[in-house]
DNA sequence: TAGTCACCTATACTAAAGTATAGGTAAGCC
DNA sequence: GGCTTACCTATACTTTAGTATAGGTGACTA
């Protein structure tokens, strides 16, 4: 029943993951090599209920092909599948809209429960991904912090002014002052809200 | 092929969903009405592949029957469910060793292909899970901003100074810091790392 | 047509952020 | 004892951030 268009430039993986969707149940399974070329095939065939599109393809431009397939089949469910998008690309693509996002790692089998998940209807996104390489880079930056500069950044991450944390740990401004300074260069910032930012992403506090 | 042990002490529920699930392919389905006899069943039946336990029944504790089930028998997959859990919870009873959560708005075919999901090895948690409540407050606040005060908003969110964002949208660096004041007011902020703090806690980029 | 709203700019100012240099204390280590 | 490291403070300075007030444009609307 349900039609599958699915977009990748490398046709090797294109064909075998086609030919293996074709297997199952009732798939019919379309292929593009691009972006415009899903695009054409979209408005030619008319009946597809899910688009799924390679990250790293001529014309997807990061996410742009993503919301330019939105927009132009807004009825159309649309994953992403990658095999080196980071946790923050598919995080962001499922922000902009993607119903799924399938990294390439993924079992056949799960491939399958996943792509019958956004068929009906729920949104898939697989749980561990990503959590491995980023818990282990910010490690190696925020341990270069010492006690106080680490509870200065997390006062600052609260986006507390220097006179207020200065407050909160009983010393002097300019102390407050001289440890942010330590912490955005540790980190490579060159702002207080470059600072927060990271620290958040890093689910630091 | 795959047994399946679901726990509830709703007898309602419980009978329903172990109906439902016997309907599905090879799947049999053996009940228990609380985290002890559940245990029980456990040892008798010797052959479980999933053990899917309600959040809110006698013997769990919050998350310790979960616990005492993964130490008493770690080859099992455990699966929470529950319709009234919050995204914290079910986070971390994730961390805890779960195999998937399941809430109970599920649909009974997302149900099945969740189910699924952990059987195959992978672990299961719903994109969407939790995000509402959380999202319907900031959208009011957001909403309220000006395009040009949102696109200031999200130059701003990455930690651009007033004179980056200036020279990216093509105005006066004190243009910016009017849309910056504006932004402040509107989001209830008082400076521009909390207003970044505010975006991206909300998604907004 | 008058009113409103989003937008941009200008001038002027106060407050904070951020940089630089210098120096002092205490604890731990070879 | 000499060395290092984390910590705190001081003075002095430049650069941003943030506030306030005033004015101009174009678009849309009652």
């Amino acid at each position: 029943m349900p039609n599958i268009l699915i977009a990748d430039d490398h046709d090797l993986v294109l064909d075998t993951i086609a030919a293996y969707l074709e297997t199952v149940d009732g798939f019919t399974v379309f292929t593009a090599t691009n972006v415009q070329d899903a695009m054409e095939k979209m408005r030619g065939l008319d009946a597809i209920d899910l688009l799924i599109l390679d990250y790293n393809m001529p014309g997807m431009n990061g996410l742009n092909g993503l919301e330019q397939a939105r927009k132009a089949f807004p009825a159309v469910k649309v994953a992403l599948m990658s095999g080196v998008a980071s946790r923050e690309v598919a995080t962001s693509a499922m922000a902009n809209g993607a119903h799924g996002f399938i990294p390439k790692s993924l079992t056949a089998a799960s491939m399958v429960n996943a792509i019958q998940f956004v068929l009906s209807g729920e949104r898939y996104f697989p749980f561990d991904f990503g959590s491995n390489e980023e818990n282990s880079k910010p490690n190696s930056a925020f341990s270069d912090l010492s006690d106080r500069e680490m509870q200065t950044l997390e006062q600052l991450s609260i986006g507390l002014s220097n006179k207020e944390i200065a407050r909160k740990l009983g010393v002097q401004e300019v102390t407050i002052k001289l440890h942010v300074k330590n912490v955005f260069a540790k980190l490579g910032v060159s702002n207080r809200t470059q600072a927060a930012l990271l620290a958040k992403e890093n689910q630091l506090f």
